[in-house]
DNA sequence: AATATATTTGACATTAATTGTCAAGTTTAA
DNA sequence: TTAAACTTGACAATTAATGTCAAATATATT
């Protein structure tokens, strides 16, 4: 089985299970189906307003797909750059800092 | 002492310590005054030509830079998300398991 | 205080990236 | 073999990023 589904993959997988039809959900969308299609295939990114419609749509749960989602922008910044392990660690390590100063002052 | 230094904040001490001006590191590169004022101040992001640059013009390691100005960019996309940590972690497992099956295959 | 120089600000222009449509092509399955 | 579902690619529209410019403000010097 596979471990590390990309959310096209997870999209497709339970748009299908649901036996839905790319026209049903890209018309819920309100976008193409040829958009859709491509979301699911990986071939362009979804907005943050359809992931959270498509949760909704194939009942999912939205902040697992969240993110998912986001860790795929993340991921998408650094896609090309050598350095992107290091610059993940790193902002970690500033989203730690950040965490830990803004509280209640 | 400040412990975690924006990019901005790292450029402009060393543009000072350098004794240089606005003017004179942003016409090496070849920009308007006011970007290099607002990507020193944190109103405006750099490309990723222009922190190379500034690098080599302030004499600054240029992977610590770029892993600063990454990480920065990472934390960009995920600055106004509720689960930006969550994403994060997330993307350092993805990221795991991409280096993890991309060896020699 | 007046002036000169450096920096900042904000309105706006340009460019590049993202998001979308459409129509024609391909695949799948009756 | 035709009908429905999906995919592809060219292009249009929209939004975000990057830049200029001129005026405003701050900082220094005389």
């Amino acid at each position: 089985m596979k471990e590390n589904k990309s959310i096209g993959e997870i999209l497709r997988e339970n748009r299908e299970k649901k036996g839905l039809l790319l026209r049903h959900v890209s018309a819920k969308l309100d976008i193409d189906t040829a958009i859709l299609s491509k979301i699911e295939r990986s071939e362009r990114k979804a907005t943050k307003e359809q992931i959270l419609k498509l949760a909704e749509i194939l009942d999912l749960d939205k902040e697992g797909l969240l993110v998912q989602y986001l860790s795929e922008k993340i991921l998408y910044e650094i896609k090309d750059e050598e350095l992107g392990s290091k610059a993940l660690k790193v902002a970690e390590q500033k989203m730690k800092y950040i965490n830990k100063n803004k509280s209640g002052n």
